[in-house]
DNA sequence: AAATGTTGTGCAATCGTTTTCGCAAAGTAT
DNA sequence: ATACTTTGCGAAAACGATTGCACAACATTT
């Protein structure tokens, strides 16, 4: 039997409430009191109940975050213990604690969340899908649930959400090729319903216009973040009667199957094409050649997702508000001028 | 204002106590008044809150998951959500919740720990974490609490755990090498402090031994599972007098610094050397070579924990209980027979 | 017909806190 | 010395559920 306020108090004779306010800190109480109950609670090893207090409070000082664990993302999921960190480490400044529900479809993430919230297990909840789960966030919404979406602009709503700046990150590495001296330039993009995949192509396009240099539809292979996608949209490019010189792959992951390719059929990286990924993940420094790569500081977007909530949920009627976290373009070894095609790598491979 | 059992019961003209029964589906309520009350449930959008349940109940039907996120393992953080996916899937079933602490230093894991454990907000524990703590164990064990930890025995100790059969894994992978026909068999391990360090090159040494031949203390290096770590231990082995034809890595990430300094000097992976790794990281695959490597089933011990604990927690005074969760050699490219030292990769790298 | 058992429900106590209100004692201003 | 204000603390009412006990109403046995 774990002891109670009330054993506290008796030991310590005086009545719960004085406990419950030395607790508090309350600067109504006289150092005197103060010390005899922390000394009583130090005997007792007493921990307030945080369910109890959570009752009458009405907060759980937990927080939700449900985030996708599908197998797909297995290799990027550098994304979901980064992201972990990031929050863990702010909300845990605060007192609250983590509740986490990976979730493998989008019908019981829906379920999970609204359910966690009404049963006030968690005061907020901060959401981290691609796929747009629109039905999910209205209803947050109108119930009025304090959460933010990480890694996903909801254009036109006024939630709270951070996120990368996906078009400024593709524009800044196609202009990185563009300066670099390329002409052909191909992006490798992700599903094409992903806000995330959009954004990246337009910032691709908007660098090419701005360079001068047309768009062109063969250029731009959409797919799924894989590694075979990857290897087969490199093939395709390869395939076209004026191949590009350098390519913008939307995901690390595709970056590397589309270096397969290309060393399969031993055309040389960066002489025979320069590669650009994006999401640093930690094999890209770890690959031969080493891949440039567009970090997107993940640790940094779920501190940020979690200040937000943290706000929101301490002083509510909080505005709505959005950050957006720099990236940085990681400039390796994939990537040089074009019409060096006679180089061969040096230290080839890992 | 989220409705309370009271505004289902005043709405379905009953008590709150009726109200309770037909959420607990107590068999003495009347079919009549069943759906009278789940109908008023309905309407008001009725969820019971879980802190004033929970409160009466002495149950928070959440459990906590106590697991290093520590930079060092972002390359092998598979685990991380392997184990996660696997413990939720089970604890979700059983209606519970999953309360994730990232430990970075263990102090303040022990603190977290205890103190999620004392205020009620967790039922029980699942500890995941490589360095020996037994401080935290003893104390948990005194004050009652249930917990299991995974991947991790504690011998001596009845507790309860999962595990990896690390002495047979790391058997099997070297007598794979022996029957390859390798006489000359090196091992890189991992910290030396920790146990499944211990048990994976007790488990080589045994092999060695079966197979008639001897341990040699400059063939087995240990060193932290770093990458760089791999690479100077290579290094290290390539510049005895009797270099190995085969080496047994105690970790991926080591394996690939390994096979990094191997090619860096021309070496063929297997042709000269051959590799096996082990926790089958996505990479492994992906790599070229394929790095042979044994597979952890990393979501079953998952699972297995958590069905542990669910045990536990829900009937109180169950016996210590261990389970061990199968390895798999998962054979690829990385090893040959020895002798073979011209051999070079065809395709060579990624 | 009386005694007994079964069903279906409500009352009230309880879980362990926080917090409003009230009130004495002590301090300060008039 | 009187009238306020401040300080320090306790009593009791929440918070929103669960559950043991009591007790009708009805059914079943003897």
């Amino acid at each position: 039997m774990a002891a109670t306020i009330k054993d506290v108090a008796k030991k310590a004779e005086v009545s719960p409430s004085t406990v419950s306010r030395v607790i508090a800190n309350n600067p109504r109480i006289s150092q005197d009191t103060h010390e005899k109950v922390r000394k009583a609670m130090k005997e007792l090893g007493y921990h307030p109940n945080a369910m109890a207090r959570g009752l009458v409070k009405q907060k759980s000082q937990t927080i939700g975050l449900f985030i996708s664990t599908s197998a797909e993302l297995a290799l990027s999921n550098p994304f979901f213990v980064e992201a972990i960190r990031g929050i863990g480490s702010v909300i845990q400044k605060h007192g609250y604690s983590l509740l986490l529900h990976s979730i493998e479809d989008e019908k019981d993430a829906e379920r999970a969340c609204l359910s966690l919230l009404r049963q006030k297990k968690v005061d907020g909840v901060v959401l981290s899908t691609s796929r747009v789960n629109d039905k999910l966030i209205s209803k947050l919404q109108t119930e009025g649930y304090p959460f933010v979406v990480i890694g996903r602009p909801v254009p036109g709503l006024s939630i709270n959400w951070v996120n990368n700046d996906n078009i400024k990150a593709a524009y800044e590495a196609t202009e990185y090729l563009l300066k670099l001296g390329h002409q052909q330039i191909a992006m490798i993009s992700g599903p094409e319903d992903l806000v995330v995949s959009m954004d990246r192509a337009k910032g691709y396009k908007m660098a090419l216009q701005s360079y001068g240099l047309p768009f062109r539809q063969e250029y731009l292979k959409s797919g799924p973040f894989t590694q075979v996608f990857g290897q087969e949209a490199m093939k395709h490019l390869l395939s076209l009667e004026q191949p590009p010189t350098a390519v913008l792959v939307a995901d690390d992951l595709m970056a590397f199957g589309a270096m397969e390719t290309l060393k399969t059929r031993n055309l040389s990286i960066p002489g025979d094409m320069s590669i650009v990924g994006f999401n640093d993940s930690p094999l890209a420094s770890f690959i031969h050649p080493a891949l440039t790569s567009v970090n997107l500081n993940i640790y940094e977007l779920g501190t940020q997702a979690a200040k937000l909530l943290m706000e929101i949920v301490e002083k509510p009627g909080h505005n709505a508000s959005q950050r957006v976290i720099p990236t940085q373009l990681i400039i390796r070894e994939s990537c040089g001028s074009p019409g060096k095609g006679g180089d061969t790598l040096k230290a080839s491979c890992v």
